[in-house]
DNA sequence: CCGGGTAATTAGACTTTATCCAACTCTTGA
DNA sequence: TCAAGAGTTGGATAAAGTCTAATTACCCGG
């Protein structure tokens, strides 16, 4: 059984066609895919998706807890499938997305916001990779 | 002499009676404003801007470097007339965005990104102010 | 003060991202 | 087998933002 398929079902949805090319898709290459990228990918695999169900079944992926969504890019929203705790460094030369481990990086001081109660934070950065 | 005519003369903008009600707007309240945000609030002050000059007029002050855009809200993005390095706090319930002063929190650890070259970073928080 | 050229503004068309909707199809279980 | 619910679809719709061609305002030299 494919990989994407087990993927599903361990979060009680249903594999259909359509589900399995857009979970392929996310598991494939891409490393912050917008709704269109995982749209053109999957259609590579499954001649019949439309736009409405990839909306559908990312957006569902985002209510399971298998994807999260990310504001990193004008325009668009990115989704992101790493599931663990990572920073993001954004090129600004090409817009290319890139994680940053959890570890790498220490925010201190977080106990001055005594006012707000924290759920998440990040640091994004911004510049350009050394060539 | 408003403060916003002198506002605009001091970058070398011709001060018009749109670009005074837009940058008066921005002086004014609304924390982080949307395009739309300053759009209605400069039409409060001078009956007669178009969106179109609103795009305009934003755009040519982020180019001069009197504002920023930042990416913080979903489907928008949001002007920034903070000039001052700080970090972002979002209230998940309302949407609201707040400014945290640029030495309530370090980020240890960007000696590790040696492969980039790091222009800006920001620390991005998200949860629910105490009420 | 006048006239002409440039700068600024405008309405509306257009593009892109995303959602909504009603019709259709597929799957499942009795 | 077949009805009910789940899933998918194209196209309509909405919102953010850009573009364009035409109009208006402004400035400066004569």
């Amino acid at each position: 059984m494919s990989n994407a398929i087990s993927f599903l079902k361990d979060k009680g949805i249903q594999p259909t066609a359509q589900r399995i090319a857009i979970a392929e898709a996310l598991l494939g290459n891409t490393q912050h895919p917008t709704a269109d990228d995982i749209l053109a990918e999957a259609q590579k695999r499954c001649a019949i998706v439309s736009r409405a169900t990839v909306y559908n079944t990312l957006n569902l992926f985002v209510e399971k807890g298998m994807l999260r969504t990310q504001l990193l890019k004008e325009g668009t929203v990115v989704f992101d499938p790493n599931l663990q705790k990572h920073h993001h460094f954004i090129d600004e030369e090409d817009g290319t997305i890139i994680d940053i481990p959890w570890n790498w990086l220490t925010v201190q001081g977080r106990q001055k916001l005594e006012d707000y109660d924290i759920d998440e934070y990040q640091v994004i950065l911004r510049g350009r990779r050394k060539r």
